[in-house]
DNA sequence: AGCCGGAGATAAACCGGTTTAGCTAGGGTC
DNA sequence: GACCCTAGCTAAACCGGTTTATCTCCGGCT
């Protein structure tokens, strides 16, 4: 019952375990006769190489991995990260090793240990920081790795990402085209790279534009806008940084009998169904062609492409009924 | 810049490969002074063990699997799962080895490989079928495995599940209790045995009531309400399997000038951000509590513990906006 | 004194592959 | 015929651990 192994084969083909390697990889050092004879053997016997097995002697680990730093708990919400998956998924014939940690530094320890033990082939990085460590790390390491969602070259990695500063522009344009002076906007966590680049990328187009800070789950969202509402000029649009704290924002200004979209304008960044059902004007990114190009690109790296940044499509805001003319006056 | 390996410590302390085996595992054959030498050695070495090498010789694997049979593009807006894996991860030390598959027979086969290889020290087994292969493999192969989400007791395995029938009669209950008499369900994939487990107790406890298949999507649930609502008696209140279907159904309702819940009444299975938001009664999981519970039970069977069912908490029915009093007439 | 037992350590086999060094036989060259 | 080269294969080392068999030394018992 138990599974064949190498041996196994080379018993029965009257050959050797080496050749049986040879044979089995496609390399040279074996004539077509053995080969054909040993393939046969191999695929009469149900034979599967074990990945364990052939990682201890520097092959293919046969996966590769994704460290999440989050809170597990509001990690669920995040719709974001599992079309990513999902969507890496859909490009990869190997697994995916998924490990959610508390901090930075675990995130570190993790991914030298993983490629240190050839658990993986290689890794995504995600959730760019400011001046993230990791960008170092990788080339040193030797681990192939590709960033997504950076803004950007990083280093020698490679990088999968989308312009978000021309994003936020054209979301802002969007907004002052319908009349809009006074806007907002909730942000996400201020250490994340692509939070910088969206703030001056706001910064930048919006005169006096008020920036609160969020952590994308739904309760910093509807904190963060009754604050904006209860200010003395409110602004008359909000831009969020993701579409739970959009959606708790629309909530809350219900609540406060602000009307959607003749009082208040609102935005959220990602598309989700979420936002389709809550019928929210969104920055529209399509995540899972997102997560399938991330992966392609790491198979890229890890089959020994040179490092390449892809730029992914400008994503695309779909006006739904949450944005509409400023209000006069 | 190499790790260090054991052969490195045991050169360094002058002591056999196998003596610090012993002794960095903390079983007997050496002496106290020794123990506390080697273990001395590998921290000021900063030492890691390589689960590779150690998955080898039949040890931990450090990992537990997960495989998901659906099409990976509507598998993103399924928050069930990410909140799901979300929890399994709050209680888990190891990590997570996910791989998304179109069929069936790959799944197994994955399963197959992974333990063949060491590369998991245990399963989740999750989309019970009716008659499901699973069942017989696992304790087959001896193979450490929890059936998520199943209903009851399952062979040898372990089990963590909530109870689906008495779930379902509360809610229709609910409805009854409402005036409700016509009461429809669109239901899940009816090869899965939760959608077994609820279209029975539909049955029991609904007189003529009409069951619509779906398959979990948006477009499905949009399809199966315009199905009911187009019928010469209408339903006066409808029963979702998912979240996503509820929410698509309320919009086809609103599409079609059908108010809810004065005319129809919607209640959703599974709570989500998304039923939070459109205000949609639901019946409420605690997916997160529900995957940390599954973990809990999946170590604890790796660990040698006998397999035990545990019934998670029976879901409890939130009641929101959309479901009220029958329409009179 | 002689025998037994156990603690403490080591060497070596093993897990299932890959890889390298080395051996053999056959063909070509001068 | 002596020499060299190469294709084709084998044996063995190696990856980094675990586990088993074995060996030594020391103390206690009769």
């Amino acid at each position: 019952m138990k599974r064949p192994t190498i041996k196994d084969i080379a018993a029965a083909a009257g050959v050797s375990k080496g050749a049986v390697s040879l044979a089995l990889n496609g390399r040279s050092g074996v004539s077509e006769s053995t080969r054909s004879r040993v393939l046969g053997v191999a695929s009469s016997l149900g034979y599967r190489p074990s990945v364990t097995a052939r990682a201890l002697s520097s092959a293919s680990a046969d996966a590769v991995g994704l460290v999440l730093v989050r809170p597990p708990r509001a990690l669920g919400d995040e719709a974001f990260f599992f079309q990513l998956i999902a969507g890496m998924q859909s490009e990869m014939s190997c697994a995916l090793l998924l490990q959610v940690v508390s901090s930075r530094e675990e995130e570190i320890e993790l991914y030298q240990r993983w490629w240190a033990e050839h658990r993986v082939d290689g890794v995504f990085l995600v959730d760019l920081l400011v001046s993230d460590p990791r960008i170092e790390l990788m080339p040193s390491l030797g681990l192939p790795a590709v960033v997504v969602g950076g803004a950007g070259h990083h280093g020698e990695l490679a990088s999968v990402w989308a312009d978000d500063y021309a994003a936020m522009t054209s979301v802002v344009e969007h907004l002052k085209a319908l009349g809009h002076r006074r806007i907002a906007r909730v942000a996400g966590l201020a250490s994340l790279l692509h939070t910088v680049r969206r703030d001056s990328a706001f910064a930048s187009s919006v005169v006096d534009g008020v920036v609160v800070a969020g952590d994308y789950t739904a309760e910093s969202g509807a904190r963060a806008t009754r604050e904006l509402l209860g200010m003395a000029e409110p602004p008359t649009a909000i831009v969020y940084d993701n579409d739970v704290m959009a959606v708790a924002g629309a909530e809350v200004a219900a609540e406060l009998g602000v009307a959607v979209p003749s009082e208040l304008s609102i935005v959220a960044w990602d598309d989700s169904v979420l936002c389709q059902h809550g019928r929210l004007t969104a920055l529209s990114r399509d995540t899972f062609a997102f997560g399938a190009r991330a992966a392609r690109a790491l198979v890229a790296v890890i089959g020994g492409a040179s490092p390449t940044d892809v730029e992914d499509v400008l994503p695309e805001l779909v006006v739904r009924g949450s944005s509409g003319p400023a209000p006069v006056g």
